[in-house]
RNA sequence: GCGGAUGUAGCUCAGUUGGUUAGAGCGCUGGUUUGUGGUACCAGAUGUCGUGAGUUCGAGUCUCAUCUUCCGCCCCA
């Protein structure tokens, strides 16, 4: 009885063409990261349980992976922000402050798997972490990056929508809604998935009174232009150092986003955005994907002010987002949204007639040589076998190597796409294949979300 | 943790009130084509019907148990 081949549930695997497109991803986004000068972390998978738990609630360690190993008491990581702070408080005084890192890693957590819910998953994260203080411009520079990376593969139809958590502070408290405010933003946080009467009726749970329930509905439910939101909030005359504060953080980053690059239509203030319950203390931002109201934020983070409490008395601010990597690569793979075409990481498949290889290996090497991925076929089959398997593979090039080109130092090279073939001298052939790479459109990763959805 | 579904070929799924030999499409293998893939045509292979028990002359089909996977809820630090 042989053993049945399994992976555990929650736990996504991929074939060759997914994983390429996959790995596509990660090199945007690892890409992106750097071009802003972050520098990359990679803390380990496994840490000390007392370490990793230092904050967490109830929730947390019932989903946590946790278990004995001789003496130790270990849990695998469940996200990346409290490795962060463990590895910033522990090498404070060998990081230069404001530390900006990513990390793009796995994360566990053994929760009931559901659609875009794993229990292995990659986030990509990114912070900036200040020594005492951190500059609001950050605010801004860290989702214009976020910005950055869906546009470059390939998304439009996206929407970061932000809030301030001062404001909601703010806010509730001259309502004298203060001890309840954890319970009503938990609720005003499925505002977009339960809707206004839901949300109602929750509040009534809440014994709020009607006037409260008023005021409260009607100002999260503002919308608008930047401009239009902000003015609404100047206008309550909320006379609240928080309140006044968030109205200034919030028109800041507004601003200072136009100026990274982030057009208008592609932001907004949004006072439904609460983001988990403690932890954040200032911005907060969700990124929706329009047409996909049903996939949640993508991408999510803020602004906290004390990162590392549980690890040193001193204080860290910092601002941070993060991607689901896994999980959005599995939204748009279940909508048919991603560019799967090519098996291969190769541009070039060397093909030999014969079974004299000697040329062929010879060929191959200049290719790699000037920088083409190659790969040699070695199976000796029919030929059409062989151009059966370049065309499954979806190799964008074949060259292929029989007599003639050995006798006289000539490349077949066979373009899949177009089917036509052109002999080329082997000194031309890199020279060539680059001509041709840089005649072709570039295929984006994510095809656009056009369709609507229902 | 609570609730609802699901399971038949590699994949997506049909399969009648229980009836004798288990079906399709896609994919796969081979051929039409021995230095040229995709399209077309032809041929072929592949199943402990999730598992175990029960009812029955007879179970893919009905009953029970069990496992798996999926979908809600909770939660999302």
């Amino acid at each position: 009885m042989k053993t049945t081949p399994r992976t555990l549930s929650g736990f996504m695997e991929l074939l060759p063409a997914e994983q390429l497109v996959f790995n596509q991803i990660l090199d945007v986004i690892r890409d992106s990261f750097e071009s802003y000068g972050f520098v990359p972390l990679d803390t380990p998978v496994l840490e000390y349980a007392d370490v990793l738990l230092a904050k967490a609630g109830g929730e947390t360690e019932k989903q946590i992976y946790r278990f004995q190993k001789g003496d130790s008491d270990l849990c695998m990581r469940f996200d990346l922000t409290v490795p962060l702070s463990r590895y910033v408080a522990q090498h404070q005084n060998d990081i230069t402050f404001p530390f900006r890192r990513y990390q793009i890693a796995k994360s566990y957590r053994g929760e009931r798997p559901q659609k875009g819910r794993f229990r292995e998953f990659y986030q990509a994260d990114i912070d900036i972490i200040g020594n005492e203080r951190l500059s609001i411009i950050h605010d801004a520079e860290v989702p214009a990056i976020m910005y950055g990376i869906l546009r470059r593969l390939g998304l439009n139809r996206f929407r970061i929508k932000m809030n301030n958590r001062k404001l909601l502070n703010g806010f509730y408290q001259p309502l004298g809604l203060t001890k309840k405010a954890t319970d009503i933003l938990r609720i005003i946080d499925k505002f977009d998935k339960i809707g206004v009467d839901a949300v109602q009726d929750c509040l009534v749970d809440l014994s709020l009174s009607d006037d409260q329930i008023q005021s409260v509905l009607s100002f999260v439910q503002t919308s608008g232009t930047t401009d239009q939101v902000l003015s609404y909030l100047k206008g309550l005359n909320i006379q609240n150092e928080s309140f006044q504060t968030a109205i200034s953080e919030l028109e800041t980053v507004a601003n200072a986003l136009k100026t990274l690059g982030v057009p208008e239509t592609h932001y907004q203030i949004d006072l439904k955005i609460t983001r988990g319950l403690d932890y954040y203390t200032g911005t907060v931002y969700e990124t929706y994907v329009e047409g996909h109201p049903n996939w949640g934020a993508i991408c999510s983070g803020g602004r906290y002010d004390n990162l590392a409490e549980n690890y040193t008395d001193r204080k860290m601010p910092g601002i941070g987002m993060s991607l689901g990597v896994t999980r959005f690569f599995d939204l748009l793979r279940g909508e048919g949204l991603l560019n799967f075409g090519k098996m291969t990481s190769a541009e070039v498949l060397v093909l030999p007639m014969d079974e004299d290889m000697s040329y062929a290996c010879q060929v191959a090497t200049v290719l790699r040589q000037g920088g083409i991925k190659t790969e040699l076929y070695g199976a000796t089959t029919k030929f059409k076998n062989k151009m059966n398997y370049a065309n499954k593979i979806g190799v964008p090039f074949v060259a292929i190597i029989g007599e003639d080109e050995r006798q006289n130092n000539l490349v077949s090279l066979k373009d899949m796409v177009s089917g036509n073939q052109t002999s080329i001298p082997l000194s031309d052939v890199v020279k060539f294949v680059f001509q041709k790479r840089s005649e072709q459109p570039e295929q984006p990763i994510i095809l656009e979300v056009s369709r609507t959805s229902k």
